[in-house]
DNA sequence: CGACTTCAGTACCGATCGGTGCCGAAGTTT
DNA sequence: AAACTTCGGCACCGATCGGTACTGAAGTCG
């Protein structure tokens, strides 16, 4: 018995389940989990509610596979960030990184990490844990790079990895809530820049 | 004829307004426009929606008088930081003011003028662009106030003063954002100095 | 082909959304 | 006291919320 089966029996799915998360994580980003609603959800998703439900599970369901494909989409610079040698370029990738991520054309400003949900009713109340959690884990992975830069040298002896990570994260979260205010991207790119004169040498 | 006259006639109000408005106010700050129900509202204000809706007006002024009354409240210290002496003075009270309100005791964590909505549907969508005008305004403050420094020799002839205002609000819309997912204030505070390492001298 | 499995659309669920009309009660003015 | 004005509670408005049975069609297997 293959357990794998390619097929999965029966008549297959009749649309792109790629293509509507997209859709899905696209409005996330525009309105935020609360502000999208099902209805608006699978409008632009091209599908019913109920080949939503039964492709996708549940709305938070949805919301967490749409943030997945964002952390492997237009987040994607976090991972690529950290792979950086030194922990300067790493600070200066990430800052360049959520420029461009939070100022993209054809897609929402801002980052659907920080405005996908950061204060929400009852309902909301799960997605907005979600990304405290995503955020932070972005954080404790500048921390760990930080620190490993520390211990082989890369970094002042004086300087506390902790607090370099918290300010890096703390900049890049203030430049989504700018883009999502507005803000273009030579002016962040400005600002992203003059964050880095701070930078221990 | 008195324009102003002390008692309105008729029966005077049941409940104290300023009180009411208070309590909306950290509704909002807590779970956001969209995330703050009538019913929540007018539960926590202790009146009746027809009592909100004759006082206040509207969901949407509530909002607006919630958020004057937090601009005069916890956000007092942008005023007072504008008014320091120096321009590095102005920057280093913004932040210290900024880490503070994001992490009062009794007061939801991070701040209304980020988390009440910076997202949203259809509905809330009054509500964001008021904010983003609202945090927009206080970065053209101090980039007047930066720029009249630069005028007085305050600061180096060779800074934007500009730059200068979009990063002091950058990092104080991230400590927000930071205080919102549960970052202490000595977290905080860390990175506020640590922001002001870049500061031009 | 025939049995089987899943898709996707309609219609609908109870709950809640922001917002109102109504009306007796309560307080102020003349 | 009489006339007047507003308060504030109840019930209710249409619309929308997230989520589900139900059903006929469509596709894949033995």
């Amino acid at each position: 018995m293959d357990v794998t089966r390619k097929v999965p029996m029966g008549r297959p799915r009749g649309f792109d389940t790629d293509a509507a998360l997209h859709r899905a994580m696209l409005l996330f980003w525009e309105r935020g989990y609360e502000g999208a609603s099902l209805t608006d959800l699978t409008t632009t998703m091209g599908i019913t509610k109920t080949s939503m439900y039964a492709a996708f599970g549940n709305k938070d369901d949805l919301f967490r596979k749409a943030l997945q494909r964002y952390t492997e989409g237009p987040a994607a610079y976090v991972a690529c960030a950290l792979a950086k040698d030194t922990a300067r370029e790493v600070a200066e990738a990430f800052l360049a990184g959520s420029v461009q991520a939070s100022t993209l054309l054809g897609c929402p400003a801002g980052c659907l990490g920080v405005q996908g949900s950061l204060a929400a009713g009852e309902s909301g109340r799960v997605a907005r844990d979600i990304l405290a959690a995503w955020r932070d884990e972005g954080r404790a992975y500048l921390h760990t790079r930080f620190r490993q830069a520390a211990d082989d040298g890369d970094l002042p002896p004086d300087t506390d990895p902790a607090v370099l990570a918290r300010y890096v994260m703390t900049v890049a979260n203030g430049i989504a809530v700018q883009a999502a205010g507005g803000a273009t991207r030579e002016d962040l790119q400005q600002v992203a820049e003059f964050a880095m004169k701070s930078w221990p040498t």
